[in-house]
DNA sequence: TATTACTTGAGGTACGTACATCAGAGCAAG
DNA sequence: CTTGCTCTGATGTACGTACCTCAAGTAATA
């Protein structure tokens, strides 16, 4: 059996009332007796029953899910799986919200940062490009006693705040590798296609896409990235001249987590047949575009994963448990037609 | 708050007791009352708190990994991916435990399957190919109060057993495609080789397979299986004897998740870097080979997610629970050199 | 020495559920 | 009316932990 408070009483030499102390860092207790303690703990292996210990708490876990205020059908799929979380995770005491509020500008983001107190929240994901009055702010977060994590977008090895999403270096790596052998032997000029270069993801998507591409495959000159600003006019119009200037593009590579734009821009200007597209994100407009071989490839990071995985590390962080490391990565997943449908 | 036992005795118009027996089905309680609580339960919404249940009852769950008798490096894996959930969950009052036991033969298979028993296992995950025998077994094993479900290989839709793996012939279809899409425009003859095409999923990924390069890539034609039969000499011997009858080959396909003899075989035959070749399951060793491009893609499925959905799975039977449906789809995924280090 | 502050122990109640025991109500058969 | 049976309620203990109160101990200070 695993040793109980009683089991540690014992080890230690101390009464129940002075465990419980110790346990619950509550003050009185001689600095000698704290250690007595904790060493017991150390040798007798004790653990303490946290299912046991909410109870008698009547503890519930409040966790937030601080989304940007507009978003894409990639955000919408996301909010559909916190919906999901939360109806299941309602029987475990773990209340599950989110709310599109954090607007593009950081000051007035960092603004509701600060609104959030531990009274009414014990954790929140935020999904925010990194800046430095957001980084501020969730330090000061932090430091009220509300546990964080960035959810997607944000700065990765931001420590002590966890990180839930995705190496962009890496997806645009990855989406560079597959246009260039789904393009082999073939040369030409790729488009590249994003919503804003603004955003740190971005730009390292598009990092990691060039580096692969001017090392692995220098028949393939990506040009320069084409921002539509969620505008299908522009988006049309700067797509259409790329192809009216370059006769010889052959692909696409399409940034950000919106693709419908950039494919519609791209379906109006040329024969997407014969081109190669890889885009981001899995939603039902890119799942019809791959099945419909518009796309060639979608690289994708699972919403259920991203979402799960961030509320066990802020429930880990609540508990003063370490996560189980390899369940939390985040994997870059490659779609393409024949592994989109499970089981 | 959550509705309590006390809250549904007083919605029932009964007392606890009669609550409690009702809910854990013991019986001197008149069907007309047992159905007044069970409307009562449906009225206020009641579930029982598992957790409060498990504490009163000291109760922990034992799950047993059935896994054949021998096996390879990706049989590894997944062994090192159930003593990390061992360690995991064991505060979680869940004791996870495995047995490579499972011989060949079905006869002796279904033999170690009727020696399992409630007082031992509260379900057990089985890893096995699909035959009548352990089908009978299995369905005996369910009777007798155990839960089961099957693990990576077996048959997906056999209910009420649940199936934790992935569509094998949509793995096939994904590797054909990459595979065709790779050598793109070129033509020739593709190697399959297998260790042994006695197992359904090694036949379902080879019907994949064929069907998409028959339907859209005719210009490449898959060779007859190659069988390995866990014997490097034999592989040798077969691998070569095909490149020598055959000089227009220009990719690989290995079926089954040991993919070392097959990868050896090939590199001592011919020049792997004018190969598209590809392969299934992350190992160290197919790692290794996508780092030094003797691969070009891996199709795997995550071995962590197979073990903890296993688990999940069979707790959520044992509390007569719905599990999170789309947190146990097993996705296949496609691994190239770029995605393949996780953050 | 008397007073005070600090430390510790002993014991209780509570959380939501399981499980056991006993008492009484209702009812039918003898 | 008694006996025996079935159903129900009342009550208690337990699980492992949290949190509270009170008493008693020790040591330092006035």
């Amino acid at each position: 059996m695993r040793p109980t408070t009683k089991d540690l009483a014992k080890a230690a030499g101390v009464s129940l009332a002075t465990v419980d102390r110790v346990l619950n860092k509550r003050s009185g207790v001689r600095e000698e007796t704290v250690n007595a303690v904790n060493e017991a703990i150390q040798k007798i292996g004790f653990v303490r029953n946290q299912n046991a210990a909410n109870l008698a708490r009547g503890r519930n876990y409040r966790f937030e899910f601080l989304l940007p205020e507009t978003g894409d059908d990639f955000l919408a799929t996301v909010i559909g799986r916190i919906k999901e979380a939360r109806t299941a995770l309602r029987l475990d005491e773990i209340n599950v919200s989110y709310r599109c509020a954090l607007p593009n500008n950081p000051h007035r983001a960092a603004e509701i940062l600060a609104g959030v107190s531990p009274e009414d929240s014990d954790g929140v994901a935020i999904m925010a490009p990194e800046s430095p009055q957001l980084r501020d702010a969730t330090t000061r977060l932090v430091e009220r006693g509300v546990q964080v994590v960035h959810f997607i977008s944000g700065q990765p090895d931001l420590r002590p705040v966890d990180f839930v999403g995705v190496d962009n270096n890496a997806a645009g790596a990855t989406a560079g590798r597959l246009l260039g052998r789904f393009l082999a032997p073939r040369t030409g000029k790729i488009v590249v296609v994003s919503e804003t270069m603004n955003s740190l993801d971005s730009v390292e998507r598009r990092l990691g896409f060039d580096k692969v591409l001017s090392r692995d495959f220098p028949n393939l000159t990506p040009l320069p990235s084409l921002e539509t600003f969620g505008d299908p006019e522009r988006t049309s119009r700067v797509v259409r001249t790329s192809y009216e200037n370059h006769a010889d593009i052959v692909g696409a590579y399409i940034l950000g987590s919106e693709a419908r734009l950039a494919i519609e821009a791209i379906r109006k200007a040329t024969d997407p047949a014969l081109q190669v597209i890889i885009a981001h994100e899995r939603t039902r407009y890119t799942e019809t575009m791959l099945r419909e071989r518009v796309l060639d490839a979608v690289i994708a990071q699972n919403p259920g994963h991203l979402v799960r995985s961030a509320i066990r590390l802020l429930k880990a962080r609540c508990d003063q448990r370490q996560p189980l490391v390899s369940q939390e990565q985040i994997r870059i997943e490659i779609l393409i037609e024949d592994n989109l449908d499970l089981r």
